[in-house]
DNA sequence: TTGTACGCGTTATCAA
DNA sequence: TTGATAACGCGTACAA
């Protein structure tokens, strides 16, 4: 260590961190020695003996997906100014993945978990450890009930019942829906959305105009969209479940050689950069993942730092809103 | 810990990691009620006297850029199953920022070292500190030449002078350039490129036709495109740096009621998921990302493991296609 | 095949 | 304001 040229090893310790019961002269020694020798303390022993890491460790489906890693980098954001550390897993949708990154969570003494639902996932013995262990766990937008913990989302069924609704309101009745994996609440709560709004507006449900996907990919979009321009009274407007499936529904609209809006109107959900790119540029719900992200960085720091065995859970909803766009600009 | 069932501490350590001399039975035993007592090891404890963390540490400008996001996507696949952890920080194209995360790297005694680097960056002593810990150190993309390491690239010359030549072989012979941040090598690389295949091909090279830019954003591709159109005899063919600027290019042209790629044919640079969506579909070079990511992961790895004091820096280069689209298909 | 004892680099506590 | 000491939880050399 640094104490070979003066004397104190703890001194040393005390200067680095600033401690006041130090004095001025020493501490500015100290920091001046530690730069020229380019010391810096070791903070694997530092964390053993603080039983702290300060990592918040993050499991989520892909990174690579525009909604997750916007929210990572609002995760990322408030983390970084608290001085905290993120660490990522990515479990591709896979229950196997999930379980093995939250043991390595555990193993890793990280401070405070966030995580975003894996779509395979349906027993959560994995994450309630965190609890049993109090650790700190807090789900963003595929959260689960099953556990008691702090989450962050939206209001997913209101964000459907502003697109049914917008869509009505431009004057399509025979309104379709592509839904998500029914595994997960969020696309529940969007299709309960769609079909609470028809009904408000005395619009029969019809089974034929939802289609079930799997995970709401552009072909999934593209299939569905095949079976609606066959039917003998096609949709006039589909709302999708997500951007990616509504690109995909434009895009074989349009090689159907029709019009969007004007023959079908089409609304997704996320904001994606590419809503402003496909055309017409997509009518959509903006979610503010950037925002769950901060949000949910926010929720796992405070309990960290307040460490009170604690309010029960909490759950913050975020705003969203309906973007319209040309899609369903008749 | 788990000893006061059975009897002794070390044994438990070398049972639970398979050591060859336990016994089979005791194995057995120890690992049934490690998971019956959710028993793990503190990994923090086990790091410090290992020195070892099994961290490996990126530092990148944005996870929320498509090629980022991918490239980590490769980086954490490999990572993973080779039982690393990876640890994530963004610079936000800040040289500060990256010098703050380098920091922090160093003191979580990070195993090595992933690194594309920050637009301002232009001094290097904060990353050439972790050659003189010995730490791994591997440059992908955006690499530096001031510090002998590895490095993880495409060979950008060669893809400038690929989708060049290709403008040329349609026909086009007034071929502008919208460039990169000069600072970077990549894209003076891609510049370069482009002009040697002008001369090349005896196109005289106009200064009006090349137009550099910050980021390479979409409002400046916007913005160029404005000049160009205004221009008397405007080019009949772009080249641009990277795809977000190509759509703004693209969206440029089209609402100026002109055609792509009649009129002006474009390509980008990186196959990003809009290129696929705007319209007409844009031809750009395929930088594969994800290998770049997985390559840059196995070799920091291999010099983790080995730990020789060792071949010098070394270089992949990651192959690139240049792949056609309408944009250019006239 | 198993147990004992020490040390990894910090920091908290207590004493000076 | 500073120094001495112990302890965080694990891995390992050595002894048994």
């Amino acid at each position: 260590m640094a104490e070979r040229l003066n004397v104190s090893p703890s001194t040393i310790s005390r200067a680095l961190q600033n401690h006041p019961s130090i004095g001025k002269k020493m501490t500015a020694e100290v920091h001046k020695l530690a730069k020229k020798l380019g010391y810096y303390p070791n903070s694997v022993a530092s964390n053993l003996r603080r039983n702290k890491t300060n990592v918040i460790g993050v499991i989520i489906p892909r990174i690579d997906r525009y909604y997750q890693s916007s929210a990572i980098s609002g995760i990322e954001e408030v983390a970084s100014k608290a001085g905290y550390y993120v660490i990522i897993f990515q479990s591709n949708n896979s229950y196997e993945r999930e379980k093995e990154n939250a043991r390595m969570l555990l193993a890793s003494q990280a401070d405070g978990i966030i995580a975003c639902l894996a779509l395979e996932t349906n027993n959560y013995d994995h994450l309630a450890v965190f609890k049993e262990n109090n650790i700190p766990l807090v789900f963003f937008d595929r959260v689960c009930y099953e556990i008691e913990t702090h989450k962050v989302i939206i209001d997913d069924f209101g964000a459907a019942v502003k697109a049914t609704e917008h869509l009505i309101s431009i004057g399509c009745r025979r309104i379709a829906h592509i839904a998500g994996n029914q595994k997960m609440a969020i696309f529940r709560d969007r299709l309960r959305g769609y079909q609470e709004t028809l009904k408000k507006n005395n619009i029969p449900l019809e089974e034929e105009l939802i289609c079930f996907t799997e995970d709401l990919s552009s072909e999934e979009g593209d299939a569905a969209t095949q079976k609606f321009i066959e039917m003998q009274v096609p949709p006039d407007g589909i709302f999708c479940s997500n951007d990616p499936c509504a690109i995909g529904v434009i895009q074989k609209i349009k090689k159907a050689g029709l019009s969007v809006p004007n023959n079908i109107a089409v609304v997704g959900f996320g904001n994606t950069p590419t809503s402003l790119i496909i055309e017409p540029a997509l009518t959509t719900i903006d979610d503010h993942a950037f925002e769950m992200g901060q949000a949910a960085a926010r929720m796992v720091i405070r309990q960290i730092e307040e460490s009170q065995e604690n309010v029960d859970s909490e759950t913050i909803i975020i705003q969203n809103d309906l973007i319209i766009r040309d899609s369903t600009l008749k």
